[in-house]
DNA sequence: CGGCATCCGGGAAGATACTG
DNA sequence: CAGTATCTTCCCGGATGCCG
């Protein structure tokens, strides 16, 4: 019984190492060596903005199993591409926070997306997590239509609030407060795509209650376009 | 017997066509859902200089099976990054040659590979594919310290030949004849990969028959030196 | 409640043999 | 040579339940 559940985890943990690798010197294999993995990758992408519990995790990749949570969390950390951490006291909780080179992910998320924006079969109009609406940003701005534009953007989606600063021909994001924001969207995420990505009028939005856009709206305007689609193959 | 075939069949393709999708809106997680199953993205990556037929792709990538390289090419041809062709008449074979769109594929390649090539969990010395390896000079290539180069370099691998040209900067590369190349490599990639990634001496890889160094040989010294890796993560 | 472990059903991947 | 058929193995996804 005891002895048997020791082995029996010894036996889970062994096949969780034991990867079926592609045997492959090239470096590409070897990043699907890695994060090839069901749902590895959209684990990551959920991370680029700071560390989550796993309960988050589950909430913002609908589709997961609990299990196969585990053992993608499990793995990541094996590979050094996240850390698991426990919580200061109060909180008897963990969080998975991504290493320094887990973060250099986005720039494979950003080409990715890229290429697949062009599929014919893309359907932007299915459920959108914040972090993916947030990162997309970054992957689809257009610095030629920011020309001039110096500007911070608030996004409050759920219980979460994201920064989107606009200076230089830049645009970066993290999740963290809202001082300071010219505009902020309040609304679901996949409300906010709309506005950007489907083209949909703000004003509609609006009036049917999907999105608020609190401060100045001809900001909120322009910055909807600001990241054009590329065309398709 | 008959119906039952034909039954099967059609299971057996309406199962290649249900793909079990991430249902959702982030186009990388599209990306996922269109070459995120196993071996997709080599199969991709042994066409990206060209056309190649059936058995070259599986001969190409040991350890895929003939029934997966069929549903992956299928699914490929369905999405359009790729197109089945019949050659002309005397050979009546098939190739399959990327679109377009599929060739645009290069650079997630480019980008997972510099990603991976810091896990300190790589292994360099593994068998590697000659259109890996000559990719592998395009993503690699470090125009700082070919400045001022402007070169030819020819490569036998197997019964294939590749040109890389370095000029103004860049490094770009194709399966071609080796018509005035400044230098010829021949030898298996692995070899070439010893010389240019894993710092062995071309002396030491030509006295064991390894390779063999056609043309300019100082040229040829210079070469191996341009392609750093990253440092590990 | 969060973080797993366990069991089960279905389906994808792998190996081998076989066919046109 | 270019696949197809079949069998086995293993991964994925869902449900349940344990335990801090």
């Amino acid at each position: 019984m005891r002895l048997e559940k020791i082995t029996k985890k010894r036996l889970a943990e062994k096949s969780i190492l034991s990867v079926r690798s592609y045997d492959d010197a090239c470096a590409a294999a070897h990043a699907l060596d890695l994060i090839g993995e069901r749902w590895a990758l959209l684990v990551m992408r959920e991370l680029m903005f700071g560390p989550k519990r796993f309960s988050d995790l589950r909430a913002d990749l609908p589709g997961i199993s609990a299990n196969v949570l585990t053992q993608r969390l499990e793995r990541l950390e094996e590979i050094g591409a996240l850390k698991r951490r426990k919580l200061p006291p109060p909180a008897a909780s963990h969080v998975y926070e991504l290493t320094p080179w887990g973060y250099e992910i986005e720039s494979v998320l950003g080409v990715l997306g890229r290429w697949a924006a062009r599929s014919p079969l893309h359907d932007p109009t299915l459920p959108l997590s914040a972090a993916s609406l947030i990162l997309s940003f970054k992957t689809m701005f257009d610095a030629r239509r920011a020309k001039g534009l110096n500007a911070r953007i608030g996004f409050r989606i759920g219980d979460e609030t994201f920064l989107v600063r606009i200076h230089g021909g830049k645009c970066d994001a993290a999740r963290q407060a809202l001082d300071g924001a010219d505009v902020v969207f309040a609304g679901k995420a996949t409300a906010i795509a709309a506005a950007v990505y489907g083209g949909a009028p703000l004003k509609a939005l609006i009036a049917k209650k999907a999105l608020a856009v609190e401060g100045d709206r001809r900001l909120a305007e322009r910055f909807t376009g600001l990241f054009p689609l590329p065309e398709k193959a």
